[in-house]
DNA sequence: TCTCTTGATGAACAGCGTTCAGGAGACGAT
DNA sequence: ATCGTCTCCTGAACGCTGTTCATCAAGAGA
């Protein structure tokens, strides 16, 4: 079994050395258990296991505490999940939206949050996995939707945009995941390694099946994912640009304007 | 306990009725398992209990078999799902890239998608946590890069271009299928209803803090999901259509330029 | 010093994916 | 018709998971 910190604590009450005795009237405190130690544990499990072996009974074992002792102060693992997920988003600093500067502004959070979900392995299966928004990131949204303005989109696309946006940066950090978790698993094989075989793969299908494919196979696996990614944003800049463009030339705003000029997908049953 | 269906079978030696007694020496078949036969019920599982409760043992439930009988025709749990995954392509009909019409056989392939994946319920954690590619969906990639290349995009651009719009319409999936689980589990309140209250919890935020999501809040949620969608992959057509334009009117064709372009993305696209 | 409150404990439950020795039916050979 | 073999499926088990609950120890107040 795992020592826990709580008898740890009381393991203090042994002969110290005067030097490193605690001076004054301050006792080795219990380190009492909080909602942040439980998370900052988690998020360190999270960092060295991976996300599939994220289980509460490791988050205690790095307490060294009780698995039930967590559901004091957690009500469960979904809300464990959750509370990394909200402190995610803390030190993330946000635009100030800038009709001159939009696109950079869209480039930099969209490198910003890329970088983020890049700083803790897996982040993106928790962040996908998420509810699609918690309190914590309605700043976020707040300064995303404000440059969106900036830019002079109409409104109807300003909401739009975001979806666009924040499903390639989260479907691309997960992309990126799930790779890295697959030649962790098929190990010996280094991530650059993994590209050119993949690469191989590509140029060697039949070309007379797969022509694009065979032939544009270095142009996708050719280049680093940091190209990629930024490839992707700008294609989405652009394409709001074009809207931004088109509603300087005929004057539209903040109207609601319905349709895209088709409509074919049909609307989800609510059932 | 559960009647397996071999059992089943065998009770067929119990008296029948002669009319329906088997003729011939057509005997009553013991109907093996397959893996084809694995993949329906837990595709019958899945739409029955979602993603979160398929489990290895609802699925040998479903056939009336024990769970140890399927792992002789499938390896594990994330080999039946990745089964399940690549049939999900099989009956979907690819575009034969035409330069004319790029821009509906984009829009036409990214809606029947997500038709695809609303067709089976949770199909989209499914189809993301899936490995980036499976065999099945090569000529799917090599398709949508026709259309890429039919368009006029610059090959390192094409590379890029299914990234964007293959992370949005699942990342888009995905969404409302977290939406649905959520409302599902918090019942009697419909999808429109969880719409609207939240459009009314985000026009109630303050509006100092919030300036900009409290006035979209209509934008973003008074319309259908389904417009929602539309205005997503129109706003990413037009972000490849202003790259073919710049490829049309510079030269550049399959060329290996680096660089996204930093400063450029100024010219109004064609589109 | 005694009680009360707070909070961690460890055993338990139901369910999960996966493995394995065993058994039952089907089939070819005798 | 009986035997042996071979193919599948069975049932029990292992170790893991999230979650609950009665119990008990430590710290604070009287």
């Amino acid at each position: 079994m795992f020592t826990s910190a709580y008898t740890e604590a009381m393991s203090d009450e042994l002969p110290t050395l005067p030097w490193d005795r605690p001076r004054g009237r301050t006792r080795p405190p219990r380190i009492p258990l909080t909602r942040d130690r439980i998370v900052e544990a988690a998020y360190v499990v999270l960092d060295r296991e991976g996300y599939d072996r994220l289980s509460m009974r490791m988050v205690a074992a790095e307490l060294g505490v009780a698995v039930s002792a967590l559901y004091a102060h957690v009500s469960s693992k979904d809300e464990l999940l959750e509370l990394m997920y909200s402190r995610f988003f803390a030190d993330m600093d946000l635009p100030d939206p800038d009709p001159e500067r939009w696109r950079e502004q869209l480039r930099d959070y969209a490198r910003a949050a890329l970088a983020k979900l890049r700083s803790h392995r897996d982040m993106a299966r928790i962040s996908m996995g998420s509810v699609p928004f918690k309190p914590e990131m309605l700043p976020h949204m707040d300064a995303i939707l404000g440059v969106f303005r900036a830019a002079g989109l109409p409104d109807r696309v300003a909401g739009a945009a975001g979806d666009v946006l924040s499903t390639f940066v989260d479907g691309f950090a997960l992309e990126e995941s799930m790779w890295q978790d697959r030649y962790r698993a098929t190990d010996e094989l280094t991530w650059q390694g993994m590209r050119e075989a993949l690469e191989r793969y590509f140029a060697e299908l039949p070309p007379e099946r797969f022509p694009h494919l065979t032939a544009l196979s270095h142009s996708m696996l050719g280049r680093s994912n940091d190209e990629r990614f930024d490839l992707g944003v700008e294609i989405i800049i652009r394409g709001l640009a074009s809207f931004a463009a088109e509603a300087a030339a005929t004057g539209e705003t903040g109207g609601d304007r319905t349709g895209t000029g088709e409509t074919g997908a049909t609307e989800r049953p609510a059932g």
